[in-house]
DNA sequence: CAACTAATTCAACAAGCGTTGAATTAAGTG
DNA sequence: CACTTAATTCAACGCTTGTTGAATTAGTTG
């Protein structure tokens, strides 16, 4: 394959996934226009149809996350078990403001309005990040669930907060400053007591 | 006024006005179409034109909340000092489990994707909630923004992952077993000590 | 009843959307 | 050079969106 095309040009391919990367995740999936992004990208809207095929085909190209979550699970694992908050905080936040994190803005701003973007978001969070993490740190599978959602809560209101809402000053505060104040939370979620861990549900009393 | 119509009867403004809380809180300002919201209420589309002027002056007829933070505000405030946290997180749930908390849901999913929508929810969070129950809880002026940012990632969290994505088992645990979970943390944003206090932004290193 | 007004219906508009297919250009291969 | 294949351009399609304006219906008032 390969031929007919001059061996060190990419053509707009790259610069089409780019400008698609920073429409989807500035508007979400339906704002986000084919025609903006071709425009953006300096490039002919139906020369996304010929090299994505749809709409839908070029959000998940453009979203192939270059993030697995393993290596960043195994190094939050790896160092003193009292710490384990604060590295979570640092790993998420570094994550989350590099480039890569914005392919993360752009399939929470679309789960908000789609629920297969929502169930892509469910998958990857607990399945792939939390879980895992809760495994590694030998927390037991009928706390797991419990622990994972707590967390997910703290961390996906920082997202929503700091790059969503963008509340000063948690918008602009360095990564130390939001490590000191969200750790000790991540980790009480992590390791410490959170009620509901003897009985998860209590009873239907409670509401 | 009111000239020409029958009494007792207040015609199709109402089911319009239901469907379409309905509707924005469910799929948000964009995907709402006036066509589907005309349709759920058993009404020709042009009757929304006719009623409330455009789709955003709906929208913002829809939103009229009947809410009034300050009553709830002075409710957290009133009781022991130590258990403040447990309270707010206890209304918050309540207010947001109410049919009052679609609007908010709707207002958030629309955050997701338009600017003056976020700033909505800025300001309302902010200034209209937060702050004042700060201010009531003599947190000084300093300290007030940065501690009124974290319980806002942390409950906003809590929305996002109970009434947006629905991440199981948050979405349908009973208050009593969120409070107990949450009440902590929220504790100690408010109260407790929160790193960057003493230096709110400590230098430009950090990340 | 006649007059007036609000509510409702219906058809249509302009604009924007994602997508398509046919033509044209460019580049590498035999 | 001729051939092939990918990249690009251009115009247009079918569809949905919010909104409009002209007709029609219904109910109250004088």
């Amino acid at each position: 394959m390969n031929r007919g095309r001059r061996p060190g040009q990419v053509s707009s391919r790259d610069a089409v996934l780019r400008a698609a990367r920073e429409q989807f995740s500035r508007k979400g999936y339906d704002a986000a226009t084919v025609r903006a992004i071709a425009a953006e990208a300096g490039v002919d809207p139906s020369m996304i149809n010929h090299h994505f095929g749809t709409k839908e085909q070029l959000f998940m190209a453009a979203l192939e996350s270059p993030v697995d979550p393993k290596d960043h699970v195994s190094a939050v694992l790896s160092g003193p078990r009292a710490d384990v908050g604060e590295r979570l905080v640092t790993r998420f936040l570094t994550v989350w403001d590099s480039p890569a994190g914005a392919a993360g803005v752009a399939v929470l701003r679309t789960a908000m309005q789609h629920e297969w973007s929502a169930a892509l978001v469910r998958e990857f969070i607990l399945n792939r990040a939390i879980n895992p993490l809760l495994a590694g740190l030998g927390v037991p599978a009928e706390e797991a669930s419990w622990r994972g959602n707590l967390v997910a809560s703290q961390l996906s209101g920082l997202i929503l907060t700091r790059y969503l809402i963008k509340l000063e000053p948690i918008a602009s505060a360095p990564h130390a400053v939001v490590v000191r104040a969200l750790g000790p939370t991540i980790q009480r979620y992590l390791t410490g007591n959170v009620a509901g861990e003897r009985p998860v549900l209590v009873s239907e009393a409670g509401d």
